[in-house]
RNA sequence: GGGAGCAUAGCUCAGCUGGGGGAGCACCUGCCUUACAAGCAGGGGGUCAUAGGUUCGAGCCCUAUUGUUCCCACCA
């Protein structure tokens, strides 16, 4: 460490640091049966761009805790890997095709895969550089990656062992389907947006009578697969209508006239047109009332050859055709605004066509079962817990999975077809002959599989699953997992119960749900605001500590956070302030210094004061991680590094160390080195390099902090008592600079201090304090008397519980406003008294509450009766002047 | 329609099982005190959204209200 620059540069340590690790191998994990195992999973980026903040602080809490627990002697394991993301990246693909004027289809599924593939190539590297940037200690030697071989046969083995048992099925059924994407899309990916519409209140023509009814719809183009209209069976109006037929408008068929429930008489008109190809509940009443299924659209939402004159045209377009169309011909009463949700893709944005389709599906009831039982019975567990709920109503309420998609980056559907009968066989390898007929043309289902199918096997599938390796005995299941909580169903909910239904456990016992990392004004980070920060221009302005300082510091889980650059700034001080105080301790380090003859038994004040707050600092930050509160342990260390260690003690050992005669001057060194050492140790998690190289810097550290020892609140020393003695000084310095502000008096004007006080203990450790008094309280000297009598009057006076602190001002202090100041604060203590005082009167606190508290309480009163006294005396020895 | 969160200093947010409300930034005063001006010392600033309740004691627990954000459901 080149002790001579005075600002920390991240830059000229960080890179170089990791390196260094990664090739110690500091990061790998191994199934060690002499430790215990920490898992951790690293939720797997998506190829398709490049990391944003999220990533930045999943990652970050992720290595805070790894790296803590590989502290604690745990064998650590955080796996990293990526997801190939099936629908967004082929979008991306598709988009960049396109922009080269080439076609998808055009250019076939082969060709286009090996595009696909040179596509994960360049931002899978990307990416993994990206979060090396971040300072994470992942076990890169296990990286995996959804589509690589073992994973791919983790998940055909899956899909054959559901369908095996029947809880995957093929199946015609509505389905939202992505026009843009050209794919079904599960429900958990349509996103809704409430949206202005219109309501189109269309008359329908009763066949073979007089008159109409009117229906009212949002979607009019549907018309062209309706099927039938329905009303409620209780509704007076309709009654006589049911079992007849009205004529349906533009199509010109006659359809009928059905009875369901499912319609309310209050909404609309009380008349529903029934499309069961274009909506879920209609398709619903179609099955309860055997309709007719009428497909209207194409894949790309332009309509179909049977909607006749209007085949072709897109969805919109033939609806302003067609109104424009019902208008001329005196169908449309009226058309009123009308403000509904609209589903749209959550990769593409655009509106989803709900649609009757033959689509492969997971039957949800039997699997969400026990899943919702491990979370119920406190096998996993969210924190914060509230996120259980979330989870549970989603578990207990989930329709079947649509797990095919019309896309070709993915994993291809492990089922064949029998050219001949048609029979379906799913298995491994494509089968040399049907299984039915003996037939030998055979072709695979062109589809592949929902990129979720194969990361809700993520937790066993990256440590050898399905086959029985020592790394799944020993890692799985994993011990947290952590993740935002926009995708606890997606993904957290699907893993849960694939790992229960797969290996009979849950895959983590923890999950630990962090929020979004929202701008400085509040709004969610998004593309198409462009006001997506990136976490790399951070780094390099900044460096990677202040920024995994800012994601962290201040913040509770599962609660969005804004960032903002003040913060990252606080982190960079903090670094810079903790680089400097080395810099201090190393300039006092005359050689390479030896402790080894150190007297541990005989530390002055300030020594005993600084390793008491060591150890109650080193208890309170480990149980506050222990528990997750990651933003608190932080605080934690932050205040005493800076306050503590840096504001006091080292101010306090000053005298000492310029003074190198003194005999004490190695403790102080010594203490400074361990107390560092530690402090490193503690915030190494938080903020790992900086850490890194002032533990390397110091004396006694061992090869690497990583593979140091996390700290344990020394226990055969107990200074509290000591640091007491310590806290009286510092008090009355802290007294003695506010008064001095207080009266304007520059720091560089001098002047003795009187002590006054009856306890001997107390005397004795003002006097023996003398030095600190003079460095940090601009004291000339300190006498210290057992009664007020020898002080001369006219002094500036401090009353302290216990004793009184006198400093000869009088040529600087008007004695009528010192008057008027002791008057306040003799009030003051009054009011404290009474506090006390009606505190220990009232017999209900007296009788119920802790006895300690009690104490404390009788305790306050006794001192503010003797403050009061005190003051009390002082103020009539300055009215006699 | 159902559910959840949030409301604390000028701003952004912490505040663990109830026991005298904190930080960062901003602001005011004084300091280039040889580790650090990315700093030091001192200071001002809060009816903890509102109203009830429980308790010896409430920012924290309960009820209601107001404002706000989000999630789920999807009545055409």
């Amino acid at each position: 460490m080149k002790i001579l620059e005075t600002k920390y540069d991240p830059k000229a340590i960080e890179d170089r640091l990791y390196s260094i690790w990664e090739q110690k191998g500091y990061f790998k994990a191994k199934a060690d049966k002499t430790k215990k195992p920490f898992t951790v999973m690293m939720p797997p980026p998506n190829i398709t761009g490049q990391l944003h903040m999220g990533h930045a602080i999943d990652n970050t809490m992720q290595d805070i805790l790894v790296r803590m627990k590989r502290m604690q002697g745990y064998s650590a394991l955080w796996l990293p890997g990526t997801d190939h993301a099936s629908i967004a990246t082929e979008a991306k693909i598709v988009e960049s095709m396109r922009k080269e004027g080439i076609n998808k289809h055009d250019l076939g599924r082969d060709e286009f895969l090996k595009r696909a593939w040179a596509w994960r190539e360049k931002y899978g590297t990307r990416i993994v550089e990206q979060l090396k940037k971040m300072g994470s200690s992942c076990d890169w030697s296990r990286e995996r990656f959804t589509m690589d071989e073992g994973l791919s046969k983790a998940v055909v083995k899956a899909f054959i062992y559901l369908y095996n048992k029947g809880l995957i099925y093929r199946g015609e059924k509505i389905i939202n389907w992505c026009p843009v994407c050209g794919t079904s899309i599960s429900n958990a990916e349509v996103e809704y947006d409430e949206k202005e519409g219109s309501l189109w209140y269309i008359r329908y023509p009763i066949c073979n009578e007089e008159g109409y009814v009117t229906v009212a719809t949002t979607r009019p183009e549907t018309m062209i697969g309706d099927t039938a209209v329905a009303v409620n069976p209780n509704d007076e109006r309709y009654k006589h209508l049911i079992g007849k037929y009205v004529l349906l408008p533009l199509v010109n068929k006659e359809i009928p006239v059905i009875a369901d429930e499912y319609v309310e008489k209050d909404f609309g008109t009380g008349v529903v047109k029934i499309t069961p190809a274009h909506d879920p509940n209609d398709f619903e009443v179609g099955l309860r009332h055997n309709l007719p299924i009428i497909n209207a659209m194409n894949d790309d939402a332009t309509m179909n050859e049977n909607a006749g004159y209007y085949a072709k045209l897109d969805r919109y377009e033939a609806r302003k055709r067609m109104v424009n169309d019902l208008e001329k011909q005196g169908l449309i009463e009226k058309i009123e605004k009308h403000i509904h949700n609209v589903g749209s893709c959550y990769r593409c944005d655009s509106v989803v066509e709900p649609r009757v389709s033959t689509q492969w599906f997971v039957r949800m009831e039997p699997l969400a079962k026990p899943a919702v039982e491990v979370v119920n019975e406190g096998d996993t567990e969210f924190v914060p817990s509230r996120f259980s709920k979330i989870y549970l109503n989603w578990m207990e309420d989930c329709h079947d999975w649509c797990i095919s998609r019309q896309l070709w980056w993915g994993h291809r559907i492990p089922a064949y077809y029998c050219d001949d009968c048609g029979e379906i066989m799913v298995s491994e390898m494509m089968p040399t002959s049907c299984s039915n007929c003996k037939g030998i043309k055979i072709h695979q289902d062109e589809d592949t599989l929902d990129t979720w199918f194969s990361s809700a096997l993520w937790p066993f599938s990256t440590l050898g699953w399905p086959d029985n390796t020592e790394d799944l005995e020993y890692f799985y299941p994993t011990n947290v997992l952590v993740t935002g909580y926009d995708i606890i169903f997606f993904w957290v909910a699907r893993m849960i119960f694939s790992g229960v239904e797969y290996t009979g456990k849950t895959p983590f016992s923890k999950v630990l749900i962090h929020g979004l990392v929202r701008d400085e004004l509040g709004r969610k980070m998004s593309k198409s605001l462009g006001n997506g920060v990136d976490p790399l221009d951070i780094i390099s302005q900044y460096g990677t500590d202040a920024l995994r300082f800012s994601l962290i510091t201040g913040n509770s889980p599962g609660n969005d956070l804004r960032f903002s650059e003040t913060k990252v700034e606080a982190g960079r001080n903090f670094a810079n302030k903790i680089w400097n105080a080395t810099r201090f301790v190393l300039m006092n380090f005359d050689d390479s210094p030896d402790f080894s003859d150190i007297d541990r038994n005989n530390y002055e004040n300030p020594e005993k004061w600084i390793l008491s707050r060591l150890n109650l600092v080193i208890k309170e930050v480990t149980d506050n991680m222990e528990r997750f509160e990651l933003g608190i342990a932080l605080q934690k260390i932050y205040d005493f590094i800076w306050d503590e260690f840096c504001d006091w003690y080292i101010e306090l050992v000053k005298p000492k160390l310029y003074d190198k005669l003194n005999p004490k001057r190695k403790e102080a060194l010594y203490v400074l080195n361990y107390t560092l050492t530690n402090a490193m140790k503690l915030l190494h998690p938080f903020m790992p390099f900086i850490s890194e190289e002032i533990y390397q810097s110091l004396a006694d550290a061992d090869e690497s902090i990583m593979i140091s020892s996390w700290p344990i609140a020394d226990t055969s020393n107990d200074y509290t008592e000591y640091a007491k003695d310590m806290d009286i000084i510092m008090d009355s310095i802290k007294s003695i600079r506010n008064k001095r502000a207080e009266l304007n008096i520059d720091v560089k004007m001098k002047s003795n201090i009187f002590f006054v006080s009856d306890d001997e203990h107390l005397r004795n450790t003002i006097e023996q304090g003398e030095q600190y008094f003079i460095k940090l309280a601009s004291a000339k000297s300190i006498s210290v008397f057992k009664d007020e009598s020898t002080i001369n009057a006219n002094s500036i006076s401090i009353i302290l519980p216990g004793f009184k602190i006198f400093m000869p001002f009088k040529e600087l202090v008007n004695i009528d406003e010192e008057i008027a100041r002791l008057e306040k604060e003799y009030e003051k203590a009054i009011a404290e008294m009474q506090r006390a005082k009606s505190k220990l009167e009232n017999e209900a606190f007296v009788s119920k509450a802790p006895i300690n508290l009690v104490d404390s309480e009788k305790q306050k009163l006794k001192k503010f009766e003797d403050l009061a006294q005190d003051i009390k005396q002082s103020l009539e020895n300055l009215r006699c002047m």
